[in-house]
DNA sequence: GAGGCGGTGGCAATCGGTTGCCATGAGTTG
DNA sequence: CAACTCATGGCAACCGATTGCCACCGCCTC
């Protein structure tokens, strides 16, 4: 297409100085005269000159390229994170490399290995890979993990102990007194922490509990889970996230169980499609978007260890005051 | 982080053979012999030597990254899209880079000149640039348009003409004789042949329809448009997309209006909220996902002018047979 | 035995920037 | 006025691959 775009040299051409010059005028902006400078640029925007990024990797190592993993795409929780990410990154002048692992260790891990020499940074938000193997990542690039933790690899986490607690709170005073937890996947480190942070919760206040589980994170995974739960219907549940608790609660309306006068439904995360069921989903809102934002930060940064970011219970209409079951 | 990875140089010395035999011996399997390949193979692997991309790209111009453009992430449209993309393009050994415009035309312009240099090819799948700044960037790279056509910029597009006779047809079936037509987005090239072609597929069954809008394409675009759809009430109700009719049919419940006894009403993507609104929406389902894949293969393969993509009508509870409004 | 040829491997230029180091000259100081 | 500092610009060596061109070798052919 065309003809090559202008080199550094083109430009130092026409402007009558050294290619050098040309380069820190851009790249260094004290480092050159002011005047110089400026003829530099007004010559160098004439002939539409932009610098190859590659170009100026090469020497660098750095690429202002940041590779970010998703375990799956098409979740909406994902969504507002890439958002989050997406502009914190070209606020820094960094571009992000999107992985979608497909919910796939094998491609996740190849994918990454392959794009890992090329970025700067990289963040796992929603992986599939081992412990491990995120570590041998880690060593090569600085990385941020989204809601999981690993030994000696920094991340943000949701504060999903206090968030369990509101949650069961909120059940709690509506008179719930047991409720079943519906568990995501086996291999989720939130997964873990949400159903230890329920029971500790749930001690707590002395309301009993039982898991069920694991399925997977779907509103289809939603939809076994309920064929389970209706063997021995609880008056309140909590699910692992909410395209979970939004399949169990359709699955549950499906067979007949009103929601939420006969079980309360809450779930985790609050994305879109929450707000949209009937009823609409109360759940543990994590702000996503500004945990996206956060990870950009942090990995460009260098960070501490862990952050936990704050979390808030949205109380819709799936949760109401318990009533008996009629039987 | 521990020390440089080793280069094609460190390989060549360890295996005694020239770098540039080296290269070779990856980049071009048959030029070099066997024995020595597999030698150098081996070395390398010891030393886990991997390709430097960058290095690689500089002399060759090749960097095989794919730049794929989005109007906002958060779009469950776009999750699709990109799922498709992400899977193709790694398949074929390319990397996505992903800009997420987030409905501004400046900051879209920006990223993308800037990610231009370092991309092999451009996916703009839903851009909010002006024609003749997409002719620019097409100059440039080869790109891809996808819902939207520019002459001379090739392009994948869903059947509208087709998806929208459905639609009016169903609708007709169901006895209504008059429609509503919820549009989105000014710029939306889609929101413009939607209009049209629904007006053609109501003329040949003489239906009456009437246009509101724009309105921005989310849920809270449908909220405002049912203020205006509420003063003078049709039967059945086509909205732009998904997020603009699941709007409608929530403020229209919110606002005591059955749908689908009293409004029907139908969208266009088959997103995933519209599978769990109650009632199910009722929708025109384009092949989001083989919409990505097709956008890599042809961004890869220069290709021809125009594709169409099939559409089908998933028709859920959104619709019914037309009853008279009473009053 | 000379000339030719295909298969291999090496040399060195190249891609387009970045940056350490040096030269120059103007300005400052004692 | 000499010595010194500092601002500025140029030179040239990288960064790590790719690739055109050439050299060498063994072998075949006439």
């Amino acid at each position: 297409m065309s003809e090559k775009p202008p080199t550094i040299y083109d430009v130092a051409r026409a402007a009558g100085v050294a290619a050098s010059t040309v380069s820190r005028a851009f790249s260094r902006p004290g480092r050159v005269n002011a005047a110089t400078a400026e003829r530099i640029r007004r010559v160098a925007a004439e002939l539409g000159y932009r610098v190859n990024p590659l170009a100026a990797a090469l020497p660098t190592g750095r690429t202002n390229m940041l590779a970010l993993v998703v375990s799956d795409v098409t979740n909406p929780v994902y969504g507002e994170i890439i958002r989050g990410a997406e502009s914190a990154a070209a606020e820094a002048g960094y571009v992000l490399l999107l992985i979608d692992a497909q919910e796939s260790d094998r491609l996740e891990r190849h994918s990454l290995e392959r794009a890992l020499p090329g970025v700067d940074g990289v963040i796992l938000a929603g992986t599939r890979m081992s412990d491990s193997a995120i570590r041998v990542a880690a060593k090569q690039r600085p990385t941020i993990l989204l809601n999981r933790v690993v030994t000696d690899v920094p991340g943000i986490v949701h504060d999903n102990a206090y968030g369990m607690h509101l949650a069961v709170r909120h059940l709690y005073d509506l008179g719930h007194r047991a409720l079943t937890y519906v568990a995501g996947p086996e291999a989720s480190w939130a997964d873990g922490m949400r159903w230890r942070y329920l029971r500790e919760a749930a001690a707590d206040l002395s309301l009993r509990v039982r898991r069920i589980g694991p399925f997977t994170p779907t509103p289809e995974g939603g939809r076994a889970a309920t064929a389970e739960l209706l063997r021995e219907l609880p008056t309140a549940v909590i699910a692992y996230n909410d395209l979970l608790a939004i399949g169990v609660l359709l699955a549950l309306q499906a067979s007949g169980v009103c929601v939420p006068a006969e079980v309360s439904v809450v779930g985790f995360d609050n994305v879109f499609p929450a707000r949209i069921v009937t009823p609409p989903l109360t759940t543990v809102a994590a702000p996503l978007r500004a945990q996206g934002r956060a990870a950009v930060t942090a990995v460009l940064s260098r960070p501490g260890r862990l952050m936990t970011l704050p979390v808030r219970l949205v109380e819709r209409d799936s949760t109401a005051r318990r009533r008996p079951h009629r039987r």
